[in-house]
DNA sequence: CGTTGAATTGATTACTTTCAATGACCGTGG
DNA sequence: CCACGGTCATTGAAAGTAATCAATTCAACG
């Protein structure tokens, strides 16, 4: 991980999507928070279950996943986070971790001490609502992932997670897609195998087409209707 | 559903529980709100997904169900509600409920006018926190969603669930029970029949006994011991 | 190039659903 | 009070889905 440096969030590309994006200049400016500024590369542990939570970050580029490890060594991952996302929040109510966070592909983050964090909270009812509605989203989302794992086979919940990822970039056609099919699995709740079965028969179909860390989605529509696809 | 009456926070058996636990006896006079007291039977719809949202409940008696129906008429149950238990706030950042809510089993409730709930939510921090942190262990509650349907077998799913359906009447030794099979089915992703076989197996291993709406584990530690078991 | 970890593919096994039939329970109306 | 009808639960058999085990193959990198 790069020293951190200071961020500068007046000028920040990302501020109309953060938690600041209420704020006025002068706010911004009276913040009383330092936010660090870090580059990060692929395979990096930001923090692992059970750390002190110290940070919530807001990811600027890249990718990073939620892991949760069980015993047994098996992983599941509970979210995949993108450019805007912020995460680590849940440290605001608890002492501790509950998830590792690793990037998945080079990244840039911004740092967030918690206890400042907290305090702007209580002071500016703007980042307040910003946060609650993060947890909010984070909330449906997860819903919306016990509905899919509850109800949909392999193949459909496979459909559904390419399309919310290709959601995320809405202006591209060729995407980035740095997650192994390890990932994939302990997204969806497969066997790694099983994924790569199935990418490969979306590719025989010509629905997508696979490069280096690139994907492109040929065929939304059909995705679409295997998503949709009734139950398991 | 009953003829709300107007409820005593005040004299309220749960009120160290409640989202007023934090108020003294004079703010809660002052509340500024109206807290509806309402009597259900087993099977009533309080609200249903896309019904524009009005009031947040507490469950102060029975169970409900939070569910998911799909559009080919497939079921899941999101969260199952035990006294104590607030459901239906997330009303207070979306126009409409996003889940069915069901009663499973005779109960009461206080209804709480979202409204008015978000004002005092502003006024009150104690109220304000109370509800953030609702908000935070359903989160909690769903990644583990999550974690049981990704990452284990049907046999290891229904042991955990059972277990923490005891937690929930720790001084029971013979808990109520007013879920269907259909209703296990629906929360754990698995088909009626093999919930069926399950129960039945557990049963006939004596780890559990069941009449009428009733349910006594016997063996909570062989269960504990199910539910631990390796993946899927 | 050889090494290494990831991805693919095939064969087999295990788990879960589906379909079909039967059985238990409960409330209702004769 | 008992027969009837309905709903829910159980059980069996067959089919389908996904995991596991075992080789290869592939691609990136030194």
């Amino acid at each position: 991980m790069s020293v951190p440096r200071l961020s500068d969030c007046l000028h920040c590309r990302m501020r109309g999507e953060s938690i600041f994006a209420g704020l006025n200049p002068a706010e911004l400016c009276t913040l009383g928070m330092e936010v660090q500024d870090i580059d990060c590369a692929a395979g990096e542990v930001l923090y692992r279950s059970g750390d002190p939570a110290r940070h919530a970050y807001t990811l600027r580029e890249g990718a990073v996943k939620l892991v949760k490890t069980l015993s047994n060594g098996q992983q599941v991952i509970l979210r995949l986070l993108h450019h805007g996302d912020l995460f680590g929040f849940e440290g605001l109510r608890e002492k501790e971790h509950r998830h590792d966070a690793i990037s998945i592909a080079p990244g840039k983050l911004c740092r967030l001490d918690l206890v400042e964090l907290q305090r702007l909270s209580e002071r500016q009812p703007k980042v307040r609502e910003a946060i609650f509605q993060r947890w909010q989203d984070a909330l449906r989302a997860s819903e919306e992932r016990v509905v899919e794992l509850g109800a949909k086979k392999a193949e459909a919940r496979l459909a559904t997670f390419l399309l919310q990822w290709a959601q995320r970039y809405p202006q591209l056609r060729v995407l980035p897609f740095p997650l192994t099919r390890q990932d994939l699995a302990d997204f969806l709740g497969l066997s790694v195998e099983h994924v790569s079965r199935l990418m490969a028969e979306f590719k025989r179909q010509k629905l997508l087409q696979e490069a280096r860390n690139q994907l492109e989605i040929l065929s939304p529509q059909r995705l679409q209707e295997i998503a949709a696809a009734k139950s398991d």
